[in-house]
DNA sequence: ACGAGCGCCTGTCGGC
DNA sequence: TGCCGACAGGCGCTCG
């Protein structure tokens, strides 16, 4: 799925609109369209419509990986899982494909929720606290330090890929960016938390924020069918990478499983624990 | 406390 | 060509 930067570069475009496309902060909600009744996590269709209809967009923003809408009354909050996308168009176009979830608004324009695999959800809720509360701190956040971080590593014996990859911990971390991280931290990902010296847990926030922002300023990774338009996939140092040279020491990647992710890794940078 | 296994879904790709 | 398994940017659940 789109992981924070990717959340982060539709925020921007949401926001800003992009070349011909319009901002959607400041418009009204006309109408809504549910084509997949799972997505709609809650309420139910009857009361989504009713409440979302005539409902202005305040602003839009993102906590770890959910877009967040926040409208006059409500948050419309949006979690785009592992194909979900963002599509703004003109009410006269066909509806895509993959369609699951339509906002109509004035100006004949139209936000289109995607998602081929239908895994992602949305949620109508008058407190983002119901689905946002439980998320770890945000990666970027300047109030999030390395202090902070090492001391709560050390509250864990876990594997720190799996730990790093769950939201309540660190919010915004995906299978992506977390291999990136491990693999210039130089910390191999079956390695426990408790056993990461400050200074190494120093670096692993350090490279941590190195590796998000520069993917936020490629405006994320493109790969797979889905092209976001973004480019950092050119940059990726180990990821989708396996039997390929590591750019470090040019030892071909090798791809294990952990926590049934695909996990990819330089077996010489990234010594096994021991 | 921690991790494995599975379910949710559709699509792509490589091997035979 | 067709079929089949493996795999895919995520996460919630159960079970040891």
């Amino acid at each position: 799925m789109p992981e924070l930067p990717e959340v982060e570069t539709i925020v921007k475009r949401l926001t800003t609109g992009n070349g011909a496309q319009t901002s959607l902060v400041g418009l009204t909600v006309q109408n809504s369209l549910v084509l997949w009744e799972r997505t709609l996590a809650e309420p139910d269709l009857t009361e989504f419509h009713q409440r979302i209809n005539g409902q202005q967009v305040v602003g839009i923003s993102r906590r770890g990986k959910y877009l967040v809408f926040s409208l006059s009354a409500d948050y419309l909050i949006i979690h785009l899982r592992m194909s979900g996308d963002i599509l703004i168009a003109e009410q006269r176009e066909a509806l895509d494909t993959y369609a699951r979830l339509v906002i109509d608004f004035e100006h004949s324009l139209r936000m289109t929720f995607l998602d081929p695999r239908k895994f992602g959800r949305a949620w109508l809720v008058a407190e983002k606290h119901t689905i946002l509360g439980a998320l770890g701190p945000e990666p970027l956040d300047e109030a999030f330090t390395p202090n902070l971080f090492y001391n709560q590593l050390q509250r864990y014996r876990r594997q720190i890929k799996p730990l790093l990859l769950d939201q309540t911990f660190l919010a915004g971390m995906g299978n992506i960016y977390t291999d990136e991280a491990l693999h210039m931290a130089k910390i191999h990902p079956l390695t426990r938390s408790n056993a990461i010296s400050f200074d190494l847990a120093q670096n692993l926030l350090q490279c941590i924020q190195r590796v998000l922002r520069q993917a936020i300023e490629r405006h994320g990774t493109s790969i797979d069918w889905i092209y976001r338009g973004g480019d950092y996939q050119r940059s990726l140092r180990v990821y989708g990478r396996t039997g390929s040279p590591c750019p470090d020491c040019a030892t071909p990647v090798e791809r294990i499983l952990v926590g049934q992710r695909g996990t990819h890794f330089c077996p010489v940078c990234q010594p096994a624990p021991a």
